[in-house]
DNA sequence: TGCATCCACGCTGTATACAACAATGAGACT
DNA sequence: AGTCTCATTGTTGTATACAGCGTGGATGCA
């Protein structure tokens, strides 16, 4: 049974997987910033011991997604007004640089089907939540992935999935914003002009940055 | 005797000591890019069991410092070239900025103290590794808790921590380079003129790169 | 009723035992 | 001699047991 499991396919560790079944319930907001993740409540969930399941947690505390104190459990990160704004500031400085650095070196092809996922968007009916950060995505890994440096590249996923942790309320009303500012940072990338994308960049920054502040304030 | 150990000094987890004695160790060259943590091996020397021990190398591992494959031991992290120079031109546009938020918000004494350790070096006749990295230290630091944006801290932090395993060899030859950069900034800091410190803190972030290309290549 | 104290429970921190896997070297066969 | 196989050994991955600490609620008292 074990050897058929394995041949089935490679099945990963259980602190991999119990890290992978975390990240994507924070993602998906099934647990919410402050929730406490009680070791071995979670550990009984998920079929395994409390030892691989608090290696998964330190990973995430690693990656920001958890916060813990002493002799208290772990609970999801939240992130409040000032932590966002903050990691906003440092995006603008480092994806502009990532987006100007990836000019030219991204495939004309990948930026033309990130354009058609985008205006795509607007056709859904029903808006679709998923969708669009499935499309925010893609976007920004074009030149996050195509910026050449993986230092750069790995600081900017950490940020962004933090980012997430925060920018769910009113997200309707970015969608005209996003996909214009997105669509200008394509159309830059795709004329090859850097100096263009970083302006374009920073500047999407700054209006999610500028959003945030008028929702909240 | 415990009791005694408790009121002694507040008695850090093992793996909070364990954590320090790795960093420390890592720092100081005792280990060195490549060596292998066995943790039975490390736990037996700490005198602490492995668990501790493991979880003191899963924040490490978060932290940069050492890297893992499966079924393997840790290692410890080994900085190449192309890591160091992306870490570099990373460090060139966030400290730039750090430095230029911190301007007019760290103290006019902070300044003169860091200034003072700097010009204290050049007396120093047997010249000392330890107290370069002190003075390289205390200027950086001036401006990264100085400006107002932890998100922008920590990352900076972090990323002088791995670029330490680097810079060694020839370290000698930056004495004088490094201590005309760093006055550049510290003068700019004290005047107040942001735009002059952000170009002074890329400046000396390229001198590096271009001293470690020249080194290398 | 309000408040302080104390006990009991649950959770984390650590140690230890065991299973699974990888590397290494000896030995046998060609 | 060379190479393939296989057992052995050491290391990691996981489970489990236990100790220490913090927290909340019950209880007693004013």
């Amino acid at each position: 049974m074990t050897i058929l499991a394995k041949l089935d396919r490679a099945e990963p560790s259980a602190s991999a997987r119990a890290h992978r079944a975390l990240t994507d319930k924070i993602m998906a907001r099934t647990l919410r910033g402050g929730d406490a993740l009680v070791e071995g409540r979670l550990a009984a969930e998920l079929g395994i011991s409390r030892t691989p399941l608090r290696e998964a947690l330190q990973r995430l505390e690693g990656e920001g997604l958890v916060v813990k104190t002493p002799h208290q459990p772990y609970t999801v990160r939240r992130v409040d007004l000032a932590d966002y704004l903050q990691s906003l500031r440092v995006r603008e400085v480092l994806e502009a640089e990532a987006a100007a650095l990836a000019t030219g070196r991204v495939s004309i092809a990948a930026i033309d089907a990130a354009r058609k996922t985008l205006l795509a968007l607007e056709k859904l009916d029903p808006y679709d939540v998923h969708a669009h950060w499935a499309s925010d995505d893609e976007v920004h890994r074009l030149f996050i992935d195509g910026c050449g440096n993986a230092v750069m590249a790995r600081i900017l996923y950490e940020l962004r999935a933090t980012t997430r942790l925060f920018e769910t309320a009113q997200l309707a009303d970015r969608l005209g914003p996003d996909q214009r500012e997105h669509l200008a940072i394509l159309d830059a990338l795709s004329a090859g002009n850097a100096d263009a994308v970083r302006r374009a960049t920073a500047a999407h920054a700054r209006s999610l940055f500028r959003f945030a502040v008028d929702q909240m304030g």
